[in-house]
DNA sequence: GGGTCACATGAATCGACTC
DNA sequence: GGAGTCGATTCATGTGACC
């Protein structure tokens, strides 16, 4: 994708990639047709709150007879499930048009709307990867004690189409959940105290805002620096705050000229990360890819090192001048050679094929890493 | 309901509430012919565990080169999206005919088939009560890093409609959990080890057994000693083994006789709780009602006794003999005078007024209890 | 200034029975 | 079927007042 240079003049960037497209903004108006207006296969990742069709009737109370302030506002209502259904199907459309082949799509709901989004996304093609459970550590209980305590929301997670090449930066993810590859269920504070935006009168400024964490680890996990996100439901930015430090662009549609204001007066005081370097991506698949035959010809292996294969080094084999391996039964490349000799359909012979290092067995992969460091 | 007579002639129960039908048995068969088959409103709870749309493409390996054991099974294959809505539209049009009115509906699914079932059950007219997510203590990794660890399977709960009085045994579910309201997202391991049925070559016997705990808590929130449950797919019998155990009635349908006799099997070594006491659930919205009144009848409470009312009993009204209320601002029951003084839109006059025990101020619900505790 | 306690609040599809 | 009545029902956090 094309790369934003350095400069930026004012807090508006064009992307040279994207054909001179205006970024870091928000337009007020329609969600269907501002995603629309976009070029078409624009966007890298695109991440959408639509309207959760609550249908609410009556007051609720707390034991303590506190009303409880309710999403009745008149954006969330639908005269029925199937003018909800018809809205899903035009904004996902929509957010095709413009989203790239290997871009990717982020949805999230509740078991009001979740389960006709999920449902219309497949019907137009996308491909789920995941869905992500985010679970709340602070829900509103169930005051009446008549249901579960609805103490999640659900995400989805899906690429344009099956053979995507979307952006998924495992070790990124990993290394912000110790180690340990992340799950689907993600444990966090909804948005309250001093992040929660209020209005002159100290109420909440937007009903649904949701935790920077959230998008934190959405944007993290699934664009990289200066790609480009949009929101068409932008409500009070967390979207575009969270793109704005890390160092994506972005763009946010939202119909309400007062939300779109209250947005922006935030992403003013947003600052982007100082240094580049922080947002770059941890990452094996991003880094270059070095042929097995490179370490010859650097002299990192001489041909006719042998080569041992297998947790024990039971196998064998030669290396030859041109990156090929050699051993009784085969020969080929190192993945090759291992596979053949375990009777496996694969074999990663970056870490099946060790050497002799004063006595210890190594694989040949800290050759290429010790190559990599030497090119960086 | 009709409730069943403690007395059973061998292992079938029959029931005088639903017309004597043979319950307690696995039936061979389609799942749709035989809810149809089942008489009209029969029905307690469904717990439904349908085959997932699962499209995985050719073999999947691990790390490792072992292959997993992916559920790939002939049942599980459908052509096409449109299909799978037309099967998952017909048993759920099935379940509703022979589910009761004031019954509840579960189903298990993952992403691949859950937004599916979610959006044909809303249209067909159930309601949702809540989703809920299973978050598996072991799931199995994401071999390839190329997504999140799919860490979850999500449960709906849905009512016949929006105003059935559906069982939801509230006080059971808080007990189960630290006397905190059970929330959506419940944490359980996968079924393995010894509860997990083994063929004779010790292979798994079902590819997709649940855990006894799952299905456990599912049928005591809501169903109660006796219920009809139904499972139109049963699989290796988990739903019927749970019933059994915890004294309610069942009825298995599944399609291959070969699961079926698994089924029967591990449901001959089944054993239900030995003391029906021991099923039954406490609900304080179950328990006889007394008036306020009869306290006062019964000498519990001396007219012109003084109440305090509120926390720190800032309010006082006088017991009058015909056992309503009278204080300086209103008089009438005890809920319409805690909320009138309140200012309250309701009450629970039980809790809100207290009497003198020996210098300590205690509800009235005390009173209550006591003569609840002599009635029995 | 620190500790305690009261109070506020969050995407909520939040009764049942009698007359 | 509509109105009236009984009576069951809350967890985690943040803020601010008050010792």
């Amino acid at each position: 994708m094309g790369v934003t240079s350095g400069s930026r003049p004012g807090n508006i960037r064009r992307a040279s990639g994207t054909g001179g497209l205006e970024t870091d903004v928000i337009r007020v108006g329609d969600s269907i047709e501002g995603m629309r207006a976009l070029p078409a296969g624009s966007v890298d990742m695109i991440f959408a709150d639509p309207p959760y069709n609550l249908q609410l009737d009556g007051e609720l109370h707390r034991p303590n007879n506190t009303r409880v302030d309710g999403v009745d506002d008149e954006w969330d209502q639908f005269e029925s499930l199937q003018a909800y259904d018809r809205f899903t199907r035009d904004w996902l459309a929509a957010a095709r048009h413009c989203l790239k082949d290997d871009g990717t799509l982020w949805v999230i709901g509740s078991y009001h709307n979740i389960f006709r989004v999920g449902a219309s996304l497949q019907d137009l093609g996308f491909w789920i990867l995941n869905d992500v459970v985010w679970r709340k550590s602070n829900p509103m209980p169930n005051f009446r004690g008549r249901r579960f305590t609805n103490a999640h929301e659900t995400l989805i997670w899906a690429a344009k189409s099956k053979d995507s090449r979307y952006t998924f930066n495992y070790q990124s993810m990993k290394a912000l959940n110790d180690d340990l590859q992340m799950r689907s269920d993600w444990y966090m504070p909804i948005c309250a105290g001093s992040e929660r935006l209020k209005d002159k009168d100290g109420r909440k400024a937007h009903p649904t805002q949701k935790p920077e964490a959230l998008l934190h680890r959405i944007v993290v996990a699934s664009t990289r620096p200066d790609d480009l996100i949009v929101d068409p439901f932008l409500g009070s930015g967390t979207t575009a705050a969270v793109a704005k430090r890390l160092r994506r662009r972005w763009i946010g549609l939202e119909a309400d000229a007062e939300y779109a204001e209250i947005a922006r007066e935030r992403l003013a005081r947003v600052r982007a990360v100082d240094d580049p370097t922080l947002v770059q991506l941890e990452s094996r698949r991003e880094a270059p890819r070095i042929p097995f035959g490179r370490l010859v010809e650097r002299g990192f292996l001489a041909p006719g090192t042998v080569l041992y294969g297998g947790p024990k080094g039971q196998w064998t084999a030669r290396v030859r001048a041109d990156g090929t391996l050699v051993s009784a039964e085969a020969k080929g490349s190192i993945h090759q050679v291992g596979a053949q000799l375990q009777g496996a359909p694969s074999c990663n012979g970056w870490q099946f094929w060790q050497i002799d290092v004063e006595g210890n067995r190594v694989p040949i992969d800290v050759l290429r890493q010790k190559l990599r460091a030497e090119t960086n």
